[in-house]
DNA sequence: ATGGAGACCTTTTTT
DNA sequence: AGGTCTCCAT
């Protein structure tokens, strides 16, 4: 059998045919589970048998993750060495290694240091300080939200300057200085030779836009292109693929318009609604088998989605076993609920003989994972937090790569107040902002006044003066071992001799920081000694011998990266916890969909529009496809939010799942047996225990979305035969008490944890 | 300049 | 509840 008919013969016949149209626009609808990635890797691959060259291959991606996996599928398939040419990566990544040649067309200098969301962030409080505003009426995520959201619609700072809607719009909202805030925002990013996110689409469109030249060589070079979830682009990202694929129409795009859960941040469901007007001669494929779920997980899936106004037409369908009914359980408490998930995965891996892999739980919001640990804990269960605080957020870690950032680009200013003072060197806030106003009445760069202070009349006194030498010499001293040292090397000198290590060293306390910095050096090391990426020279796709390892390689490769502890968990068998925006195109066989309920799931952000509320509604049909072969739904009916206790109402989306697919009668609750008629027909309030009621009552008359439950009690309101909450153990009866007075001590049953002890004056009990 | 106590805000999702 | 930010005392 020929490599070619090795591809083709794992592909059904819709997928095939999507497969070998190589040239031309094409479309791929693709519902959930029907082999979208598959479509994408076997393309490239068949492209790749076709004798087309790699290097005029662009695929893009929305996650590292899916380019890594796509990447890796393609080497299964074809050989490495065959497919390392093909430019695969995120817009972002792609776009930054393009403008990182192409920097001197923008006014850069090389190294652009690419600013994440707290560097951005940190950079808009700090002018807006400047600028004597109120930073709680300019908050910097509502800034950056309102000056990301203009770059990627390609609106410059001064077309916002000049656009009358925008600034009537700022002006009602009562913050009228967002489009001055914005000049100064772009100006200092220049002045830093920085660029956040959103720049790197931005000017990939300049570049695009102003050089007939550059449109040409990058046209030239990507003569196929393929775009991943279309349906998530935003107008920037549109316009570069449409500008890239204009000269040879071989674009590619894949998606869902289903699984569009992005336009929060600016995606555009039109690009792929419209995809056929860009294209007139494109060619459509809709892919509707589902090969992943069973029977009633699809059926369920479309039926909520039928809810939906917006949408494509599409029917998806299965072959597979009608398999298990969607299980719904409804809860106490986000601590019962938690229990009643470990204990439901307890079972079923006892039952049907799973791994810890084979389970998933998806929950909206990472404040959610909590209770479910704690719960998996005291089960023995072994899990892993997907998308918390990731390794690169960590203080410790960004105070390191601060160092590296400054090391490769002095004049990256968020990196440089980052460090400036860390480890501590006597350099305070003062100082900090005299530079600050220094460097802007000279109109010149802060890393400047700190080189030269005399020069720009820095008005410190002479020990300050000399620590900002020291810092410069110091950050000097490493750049010039950038071409000389590789990254590993020069990381443990930088580690070392800024005194970070003995310092995280001297603290016991700070043992996990210095694990964690430990942790990144081994990566460093590895990074040296990977064989690299890409050998590829952009300009001219000659192969590039001289390669080394630098820490500029290795700064710029960090977003890719994924860390030690990420990869060993990746191979151990744990249950995977995570929000259902990051399991986006995973799929397991056990998932459960935690916290159903009204104003969290759907978000109770989302419930001003139908358009926000539809969002959510593809958000939960997202989490119900990524099951295989069971679904449990779960809910509360209190919840812990901003460390309140908040009643809860049951999720509209749990009454859009018709009725034959719901398993209808279950243990519900740890220790409790609510027996459910019929999940649609049924009000609420049918399913409040009776120590509930009343306050349910009062909820559901008063229309209002949550509410505290009563005053804690005094300890000698408790009595024995007393219903009580606490907030870690839930509801319970008082069965003893003893001692009057300050040390009075109760013993309590509660119905999810049994008998507790508990010191009164402690304990912060609760008459329901 | 530093560090601790208290006020304050958070919880939408990601590159 | 927990983390961040602000202000005040040292």
């Amino acid at each position: 059998m020929t490599a070619e008919q090795q591809i083709l013969s794992q592909l059904n016949e819709s997928q095939c045919t999507a497969v070998v149209q190589v040239d031309g626009p094409v479309m791929v609808i693709a519902g959930a589970g029907s082999g979208k990635t598959r479509v994408l890797t076997y393309r490239i691959a068949y492209m790749l048998t076709q004798g087309i060259n790699p290097y005029r291959i662009l695929a893009l991606t929305f996650t590292n993750k899916a380019a890594g996996e796509m990447k890796e599928r393609i080497f299964q398939l074809v050989g490495n060495s065959n497919a390392k040419a093909v430019m695969m990566g995120t817009f972002h990544g792609v776009f930054n290694r393009i403008i990182q040649v192409e920097h001197e067309k923008l006014g850069f200098m090389r190294n652009i240091t690419v600013y994440d969301t707290d560097d951005a962030k940190n950079l808009l409080k700090s002018i807006v300080k400047e600028m004597n505003l109120d930073p709680k009426t300019y908050v910097a995520s509502h800034v950056l939200h309102r000056i990301s959201s203009a770059k990627s619609s390609l609106i410059s700072a001064d077309d916002y300057a000049k656009n009358i809607e925008i600034l009537e719009a700022d002006r009602i909202n009562g913050k009228p200085y967002i489009s001055e805030i914005f000049k100064r925002y772009n100006n200092r990013l220049k002045s830093s030779n920085a660029m956040d996110f959103d720049d790197l689409l931005y000017y990939m469109n300049v570049l695009l836009r102003d050089f007939p030249e550059i449109l040409h060589k990058y046209q030239n070079r990507f003569q196929y292109i393929l775009v991943d979830e279309y349906q998530d682009t935003n107008f920037a990202q549109y316009l570069i693929v449409k500008k890239l694929a204009a000269a040879h129409h071989n674009i590619c795009v894949v998606g869902d318009d289903a699984q569009s859960i992005y336009a929060f941040r600016g995606a555009n469901i039109q690009n792929i609604l419209n995809f056929k007007k860009d294209y007139p001669e494109s060619k459509t494929f809709k892919l509707e088998q589902n090969y992943r779920s069973t029977k009633h997980i699809v059926n369920a899936a479309n039926a909520v989605i039928k809810n939906n106004q917006d949408q494509l037409h599409k029917e998806v369908w299965t072959e597979n076993e009608e398999g298990h009914q969607i299980e719904i359980l409804k809860t106490n408490s986000d601590t019962d609920e938690a229990q009643t998930v470990a204990h439901s995965i307890f079972e079923t891996k006892q039952n049907y003989q799973k791994n810890n892999a084979h389970f998933a739980i998806l929950y909206r919001t990472n404040a959610q994972s909590r209770a479910l640990e704690e719960a998996l804990i005291k089960k023995n269960i072994p899990y892993i937090v997907y998308g918390g605080i990731s390794f690169y957020k960590r203080k410790e870690i960004k105070d390191v790569i601060a160092y590296f950032r400054l090391t490769i680009n002095h004049y990256d200013e968020e990196s440089l107040r980052r460090v400036i003072n860390y480890p501590m060197r006597g350099i305070g806030a003062t100082t900090v902002d005299k530079i600050i106003v220094c460097a802007q009445e000279n109109n010149t760069r802060v890393w400047d006044v700190v080189e030269k202070p005399d020069l720009y009349h820095l008005d410190v006194n002479a020990p300050t003066k000399a620590r900002l030498q020291d810092v410069a010499i110091r950050i000097k001293s490493y750049s010039a071992m950038l071409t000389k040292t590789d990254a590993y090397e020069l990381g443990n000198h930088i580690v070392a001799t800024t005194g970070i290590m003995q310092e995280l060293n001297a603290d016991k306390s700070e043992i996990d920081r210095l694990q964690n910095v430990e942790s990144l050096l081994n990566s460093m090391k590895e990074f040296t000694e990977r064989e690299p990426e890409s050998l590829f020279n952009e300009d001219t796709g000659e192969i590039i011998t001289d390669y080394y390892p630098s820490l500029d390689r290795f700064v710029e490769s960090i977003s890719t990266l994924i860390d030690d502890d990420e990869k060993k968990n990746e191979l151990q068998d744990r249950v995977k916890l995570m929000t259902i925006h990051s399991a986006k195109g995973l799929e397991f066989d056990y998932v459960y969909v935690t916290g159903l309920e009204e104003n969290l799931f759907p978000s109770s952000m989302s419930l001003g529009t139908r358009a926000e509320l539809e969002e959510e509604r593809r958000l939960f049909y997202v989490a119900i496809t990524r099951a295989r072969k069971k679904l449990t739904l779960t809910s509360a009916q209190t919840r812990y939010r901003f460390g309140n206790l908040q009643f809860c109402e049951e999720s509209r989306f749990l009454h859009e799942i018709p009725v034959q697919f719901i398993h209808k009668t279950q243990k519900a609750s740890m220790g409790r047996n609510i027996c459910i008629s019929d999940v649609n027909e049924v009000t609420p309030s049918h399913f409040i225990p009776i120590n509930e009621a009343v306050h349910h009552k009062r909820h559901t008359h008063e229309r209002k979305p949550t509410q505290k439950v009563g005053k804690e009690a005094r300890a000698d309101q408790i009595y024995v035969g007393l219903r009580v909450y606490h907030d870690k153990f839930g509801y319970g009866k008082v069965a003893q008490t003893d001692s009057e007075g300050l040390d009075k001590k109760a013993v309590v049953t509660f119905d999810s944890v049994g008998n507790k002890t508990l010191l009164l004056k402690f304990a912060k009990l609760v008459i329901p």
